[in-house]
DNA sequence: TTCCTTATTGCAAGTAGTTGCAATAAGTAT
DNA sequence: ATACTTATTGCAACTACTTGCAATAAGGAA
């Protein structure tokens, strides 16, 4: 039926519900396969479920993102943006120009495992960000 | 004389001014020694400088950082803290209790060059900020 | 269907951070 | 000292995000 009818027994069974609004926020999300803001869920959003409020996006996305069914990841500059879990992927973005290049989940995993080990901390391992500067604003 | 007085020549050198303000931010960001929130250092600096607005707190903040005389870290949930440049270190922070630790500048020096020739990129190898759980969140 | 519990929402008000622009004042030159 | 250039500031208005709380409604039980 709708994007987010597959999410309804996993909600249940951890005692949370499906509502309208997390359905259109997961079907914005589904929608625009990339990263969106918190500000651009809602816009979108709004679109189908008019009655929707800020402070229910921020708190769905938060929700959706603490509980495994989103990915958060915080690109610079304070901002926030959001996208459905895909495959897993990391993500390295220019200070200057802001372009955004995936790297290869992979890449990362054996230094977290050896921080791990050497901190106790168990790391996210999956959409890190990292700040650098692309090759065309090296100059 | 004050804390920011050997900063001076640099400023002019790149065609910048030292402002009272900028001394008395620095002034503070000196004295606390550690991680401070732009909010923080309005509230201590204002205690010196009666004028001093928001703003000015938050484009002298990103100036020092931008420019290579304080340091930012993105510490989670959106929040942005400064600190004046020390000793180089990363930060490992708990996403559930906040816990930090601090991380020797070298362990993630191979992993950033190894990125660094892969993509082109160069990497931020300063001031790095990684989440996880700390051993006592892991249950 | 109807009732019940409580997760979730909307509202209203608040805090945090940003931006355009005119006024100020730091530094330099005369 | 004085005048000049323009980096920097303060102001005012704005956008982004958060929070407490009462009202709503999802899901389960009777
Ligand atoms: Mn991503
Ligand atoms: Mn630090
Ligand atoms: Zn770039
Ligand atoms: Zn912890």
């Amino acid at each position: 039926m709708t994007c987010g009818s597959y999410l309804i027994d996993r909600l249940h069974q951890r005692g949370f519900r499906m509502t309208p609004q997390r359905m259109a926020i997961l079907h914005t999300l589904r929608r625009a396969g990339g990263h969106l803001s918190a500000t651009e869920v809602f816009e979108r959003t709004r679109r189908a479920q008019p009655g929707l409020t800020e402070p229910t996006v921020y708190r769905t996305l938060e929700f959706l993102a603490e509980n495994g069914y989103a990915l958060a990841a915080h690109i610079g500059g304070g901002k926030l943006v959001y996208e459905l879990t895909e495959e897993n992927h990391h993500h390295l973005i220019c200070k200057k120009c802001g372009k955004t290049i995936s790297v290869e989940y992979t890449v990362l995993a054996s230094v977290y495992e050896q921080l791990q080990l050497s901190t106790g901390y168990k790391l996210d391992s999956s959409h890190v960000t990292l700040f650098g500067l692309c090759p065309d604003c090296q100059t």
